[in-house]
RNA sequence: CGGGGCGUAGCGCAGCCUGGUAGCGCACCUGCUUUGGGAGCAGGGUGUCGGAGGUUCGAAUCCUCUCGCCCCGACCA
């Protein structure tokens, strides 16, 4: 590809509305161009990317026995409707009617549409299993998009569905996706992890996500040192401390006034105590009654928690008025002692002493509050966010936390979609059983978007080879020079005619432009033709991720480019 | 959804408070010089000041409405 023609409006500066660095890289890089909240246009180079990210994902899905099919992107309400999720989605679905009225979505995922295709059609345990998938563009209507491609409205996705006839098979499955993921983001020069995760709204049993390890990442995970564990903060566990002894209860329970005194920091700071000698007490109004929820002041909730302790489908804390009801006190002076309400305490909560805690009466507290005497009555569970130094769960190993952003998630299904939808088979016996599904979804935007904010610096992107947009820039100094347009060009051809992706800048720009733009949008391998190198005979090659340099007969740069890219093609 | 901010040339911004010729840098176009890290000189403005209405002799500027974009928050007691 000739730069002097390709459709690559780099800019010096941001847009001011970028935030994070994938997205001015990008869009500085003629990757992107906004055109809607959420919403890109991608542009020549940024769809090189692009399509190198979704030929990775094809040739391994492909690999892996799942076949590629495509399914529409306006979907219609009645499938939405017979599993529950026209009315459980929210907002995030973006509603349209046609012409007569009728109601559609526009798809953020598949499931019901896949699991409607394959109801039709499977009838016998015979043609199971079934691995569909698709990569496709996405919509869903985020309250807040940011980030350009990392969280877009519009995004392209690979999603793909099992169907199976057992349990066995269906984990069978979810294990050949796992691995298949593994190998993906390997292949697209990525470092990742694979986490223990939350289901959320795709619902189902168990699922595993995949991070790109990114300071900038959105995510928290939180790692054992010791072992593999591995999980989503909002899907950690933490370990029970059965170590930490119980205090024995001296001190005398005693009334303070904290006048107007409600949040953990305002009453902490009035006492003159640590947040972490504080219990905050949640009141919590769920599926399962109103329950009070407790917490070292310096610990957070983690919802999901507090639902499976409960066995809970609902769970959002309390309003004013159910908080006076329960406690008989304003929201901010909750506490466990003498509460009727059921109580469920952080497993950090039991090993306090000379606890503060609210008084369950107006701009009152308690101090030297001892849980196993003052409120016994309290069942202990893990319901806190996992945070770096809590104890490994599955050994006696210490989390630490890492960000890292999503791009791919593996689910179990289960038969939540099989059974509401009547998806259906006939097993060995005859009998009728629902299909037990999977599903797996890969954010190819974001994974594009991942590997710059793993890969860059100052100066721009550095893409790893299997995601670059071209394998190699040839970059002579000066056009106008003929003997240097010569050389780099016939360069540029043989590197081409070996099946090396190359450009070729040939604008009449000063060296320092080419160099700029040439750093900004990464390509991994370099190769200048400058006069006074040409003048022996020599090119200089660089490498974009170590910016190493060397000098080489002209004759010998193609096989030296062929070398550097580890390729013999 | 609540709060805040911004919308002026392709991009980044000033001008607005205190109404009176629409500006700066970069980019872009022409010419000359220059050619290994975002060149210099000279010339060129490419604009519905987001939109609509109002006040006024006169509105980018003041008022009302509206659209778009961005940020923070969305139940941390």
């Amino acid at each position: 590809m000739l730069l002097s023609r390709m459709f690559l409006p780099t800019l010096k500066e941001s847009p001011s509305d970028a935030e994070v660095i994938s997205q001015k890289l990008m869009i500085r890089g003629g990757m992107i161009r906004k055109v809607a909240a959420g919403i890109y246009n991608t542009l020549p180079l940024g769809l090189r990317v692009i399509n190198k990210v979704e030929n990775i994902v094809r040739s391994e899905m492909n690999r892996a026995g799942a076949q590629e099919i495509s399914m529409p992107f306006v979907l219609p309400a009645e499938l939405w409707k017979e599993s529950g999720r026209w009315d459980e989605y929210g907002k995030e679905l973006l509603r349209i009617q046609d012409r007569h009225g009728r109601e559609f979505c526009l798809g953020p995922t598949h499931e019901e549409i896949v699991t409607d295709l394959v109801r039709r059609e499977v009838r016998s345990y015979r043609e199971l299993p079934i691995n569909l998938y698709q990569i496709q563009p996405k919509f869903r209507d985020e309250v807040r998009p940011r980030f350009g491609l990392m969280r877009g409205r519009e995004f392209i996705m690979k999603d793909a569905y099992s169907f199976h006839a057992n349990d066995e098979s269906a984990d069978i499955e979810y294990r050949n996706m796992f691995d298949t993921y593994s190998r993906i983001f390997e292949r697209c020069g990525l470092a990742f992890k694979a986490v223990e995760a939350e289901t959320g709204q795709i619902g189902g049993r168990f699922s595993h996500e995949f991070h790109v390890l990114a300071d900038t990442g959105e995510d928290a995970i939180a790692s054992c040192g010791s072992c593999s564990y591995a999980a989503n903060v909002e899907r950690a566990e933490v370990r029970a401390d059965a170590a930490s002894p119980i205090a024995e209860a001296v001190k005398k329970l005693e009334k303070v006034n904290t006048p107007g005194k409600k949040s953990v920091d305002e009453v902490s700071g009035f006492l003159k105590i640590k947040p972490a000698q504080l219990i905050k007490t949640l009141i919590y109004e769920t599926d399962k009654g109103v329950v009070a929820v407790l917490l070292r002041g310096d610990h957070e909730l983690n919802e999901p928690k507090l639902k499976r302790a409960l066995d809970a489908s609902f769970a959002a804390l309390a309003d004013e008025t159910t908080v006076r009801k329960a406690t008989g006190a304003p929201s901010g002076f909750a506490g466990p002692v003498n509460l009727k309400a059921p109580v469920y305490a952080d497993y950090a909560v039991k090993a306090m002493a000379e606890a503060v805690t609210g008084a369950n009466e107006a701009d009152a507290h308690l101090k030297n509050v001892y849980p196993s005497r003052d409120f016994p009555q309290a069942v202990y569970c893990d319901l806190r966010v996992a945070a770096a130094g809590d104890g490994c769960p599955r050994c006696n190993g210490t989390l630490t936390i890492t960000r890292g952003i999503e791009v791919g998630h593996v689910f179990k299904l289960g038969t939540k979609y099989s059974e509401a939808m009547g998806a259906t088979f006939l097993d060995e016996g005859g009998s009728e059983r629902p299909m037990i599904m999977g599903c797996y979804g890969i954010g190819i935007g974001r994974t594009a978007a991942a590997a710059i904010e793993q890969n860059h610096d100052e100066a721009g992107m550095i893409w790893p080879l299997p995601l670059a947009p071209f394998d190699c820039e040839v970059v002579p100094v000066n056009v106008k020079d003929l003997d240097l347009a010569k050389a780099a060009s016939e360069i540029y051809a043989s590197l081409n005619s070996m099946d090396i992706e190359t450009l070729l800048d040939d604008r009449d720009e000063r060296a320092g432009v080419k160099f700029k733009d040439a750093d900004l949008i990464g390509i991994p391998v370099r190769v200048t033709v400058g006069e006074r190198n040409l003048k022996n005979g020599m090119v200089e090659i660089k490498e974009r991720k170590n910016g190493s340099v060397r000098l080489v007969k002209k004759e010998e740069a193609v096989s030296e480019v062929k070398q550097l890219l580890g390729r013999s093609r």
